[in-house]
DNA sequence: CATAGCGTTCGGCAACGCCGAACTCACGGG
DNA sequence: CCCGTGAGTTCGGCGTTGCCGAACGCTATG
C-alpha cells in the first residue's frame, strides 16, 4: 500500500540544486543519518494524520528497526517527533509548529503582509496568499481565505510548481528567458491539465505577456476549473522576492473581470515592495529579462 | 546540574535551549550527529532574524567548521535551512512551515478549533488561545487575536511553564495531587513575577479553587500585568487533552468579570471536548485528584 | 601590502552509525 | 491452553563515515 519507493539516495521530496547536466552528488559533504532523519520525518509528514509504527517506518525507508528507532528517538528528544499514545505511533512532534513559527518570522516578510492579504481577500472575495521566491520556485507562506469562498486545499510552506501557478510565473516573469529556461529544465514543462503549457516557447511568450501586463494568470494550467492571478514583488536589492496571488472559480471570472483583478493584485504586490523596502513594478526596469 | 532521578529517558528537556556547557547525553540509543543536527536547527531558531554565518554556528554548536558546514548543508538540501543572499547567513528554511502546518494536522485537534477560537476572541475581546497537552505541559497550537487587542507576543508550539500559565493550572487541575508534585519536580518552581506560586502547597491549593470553578486563573504569575482564564477539555478516553485560555491586560479586569470570563472559556472548552469526542468537565468525576 | 575573517576542500584516524540476532511482551487463533 | 505472529527493545561487533585540523581561495579592512 506504500508506493513509497526507498531509495537509499538522499533526494527526498525536494528539488535538489544539480545543475550542469548530470545529478551530481558530493554525498562527501553531507551527513548520512541526518539526511536519514529528516527523510523520516518526511514519511511521517507523508503519512495518515493518525501516526505510522515503528515497523512502518522501518520498512518505507528502508532501514532496520534498531535504526529507525534510534532515529525516531534523537528526532524525539528534540521534540520534532511525538508517540501517539494507544501502541506507540509516531506523529510530528509540536517542536515543529514552533520551528515554523520561528521560520516564517525569519522570512524577509512574515506576518507583515497579512493585514494587507486580509484585504485584498476582503475586496476580491477570493482566496489570497502571498509566496516567497525560494531559489526560484514559489513558496506560500500565508493564506486568507475569502468570505465564504470555497476552501481549496492549499498547504503552506511547499515548493510549488514555478510554471504552472500563477505566483511562480509571475516570479518567472521576472528572470531572463535564459534563466527561465534553466529553471524549466530542472523542473521539466509536465502537464498538470489539458491547459497546462508543456512548450518552452509559448511559456516564455506567455511571460512577455505577463511582463506587459504587469501580473500573470494561471488559466486552469494548475487544476482543472481553477483560475489565478498573481504578481511578484521586489526586495530592497531589486530582486524578485516573491508574489502575491488570488485564487478562484474559473466560472466565476469573466474575461472583463480578469484585468480589473489583475491590477488590484498588482496594487496590493506593490505594496508589500513597499514594506520590504523594495521597488515597485513600475518603477522597475521593466527590460529585464525581455530578451530578444 | 540535575542528576536526573528519573533515569527514563533522554527527553524531557527540550523546553530549555541547553545551558551552553557540554550536556552531551551520548546515549547509546540515540544518534550524535542527527542530535547536532537538531542542535544546530534550535541555535539558528533562537538566533537573529537576519541570519547567522557558518562560523557563528560552529562556534554555538562546539563543533568545528567543517562539520557544522556538512550539517547546515544536509539540512539545506531538504529544505530545514536557507542561506540570505548577501553573505551566506542561515535561516530557517521554508520546508518547516510546511511541516509546522502538518504537524499542527497530526495533532489532535488541529484547526478544528479555530472557529471556535474566533468566536471566543470576538466574545471576550482577548487574545485566545488554544494548547494541547504535551506530556504535562501546555503547548499552544493556534491562536487568534481579539479586536482591538494588544498583540502579545505569543510563540506558537513552545511548551510553556505548567505551573504559571492559566492552560497550564487548568491541566494541572485534572491531574492527581502526586502527579502535580512530580511534574513540580521536573520543572521546580521558579518565580516569573512577584505573583508567581512558588510555593507546592500554595499551588495545590490554589489548583483546588480552579477544580470548584471549572477554570483557572494566571493573575499576573507569568508576566507582570499580564491576566490569564484558562479551561481544560478532555479527549475520548477522558484525560486531560489540552486547554483553551485568554489573555489580557489585568487593569481590564474588574474582579466580577472574572467569574463571567471564567464561564464563557469553561463552555468553550467543553465545546472542544464535544468536537473531540470527550466528556465535558461537569460531567467529569471531579473527585479527581481532589486528594484530602 | 599585510592581516583577518569568511566559506570551502580534503586526508586520515577511530568513533559511531548500522545491521542482525536475540529478547520481551501483547494479542489471538487453532 | 499454548504456540505463532507481530509489535518494540537491547546489544555485540564490523566497517562505514562522521569528524577534526590543516590548507586553500576569497573578500574586505587595517
Amino acid at each position: 500500500m506504500e508506493p513509497h519507493d526507498s531509495s537509499s539516495e538522499v533526494a527526498g521530496a525536494w528539488l535538489q540544486p544539480g545543475s550542469g547536466g548530470g545529478g551530481e552528488n558530493a554525498s562527501r559533504y553531507t551527513v548520512r543519518s541526518v539526511a536519514r532523519a529528516m527523510r523520516l520525518m518526511e514519511i511521517v509528514a507523508e503519512g495518515p494524520s493518525a501516526g505510522q509504527t515503528l515497523s512502518d517506518l522501518a520498512r518505507a525507508l528502508g532501514a532496520s528497526k534498531s535504526t529507525t528507532l534510534a532515529l525516531a528517538r534523537t528526532l524525539g528528544a528534540h521534540g520534532l517527533l511525538r508517540d501517539a499514545r494507544p501502541g506507540p505511533r509516531y506523529t510530528l512532534g509540536t517542536a515543529l509548529i514552533r520551528l515554523g513559527d520561528i521560520a516564517r518570522g525569519q522570512l524577509p516578510l512574515g506576518d507583515l503582509c497579512r493585514p494587507l492579504l486580509s484585504e485584498l481577500a476582503s475586496m476580491t472575495k477570493m482566496t489570497s496568499r502571498v509566496a516567497i521566491c525560494d531559489d526560484g520556485y514559489p513558496v506560500f507562506i500565508e493564506r486568507v481565505d475569502g468570505p465564504g469562498s470555497v476552501r481549496f486545499y492549499t498547504p503552506l510552506g511547499q515548493r510549488e510548481i514555478p510554471y504552472a501557478s500563477a505566483a511562480g510565473k509571475a516570479m518567472l516573469a521576472t528572470m531572463t528567458d535564459a534563466q527561465v529556461r534553466a529553471m524549466c529544465e530542472q523542473t521539466g514543462l509536465k502537464a498538470r491539465t489539458a491547459h497546462t503549457i508543456t512548450d518552452i516557447d509559448s511559456l516564455l511568450a506567455n511571460l512577455d505577456l505577463a511582463r506587459g501586463n504587469g501580473f500573470a494568470v494561471d488559466d486552469e494550467e494548475d487544476a482543472e476549473g481553477i483560475f489565478c492571478v498573481g504578481a511578484a514583488f521586489f526586495g530592497h536589492d531589486g530582486a524578485c522576492a516573491g508574489a502575491v496571488s488570488i485564487t478562484g472559480i474559473k466560472g466565476d471570472l469573466p474575461t472583463w473581470r480578469v484585468k480589473e483583478l489583475g491590477r488590484a493584485v498588482r496594487r496590493y504586490a506593490d505594496q508589500v515592495s513597499e514594506i520590504l523596502g523594495g521597488v515597485r513594478y513600475s518603477e522597475r526596469d521593466r527590460a529585464i529579462g525581455a530578451g530578444a
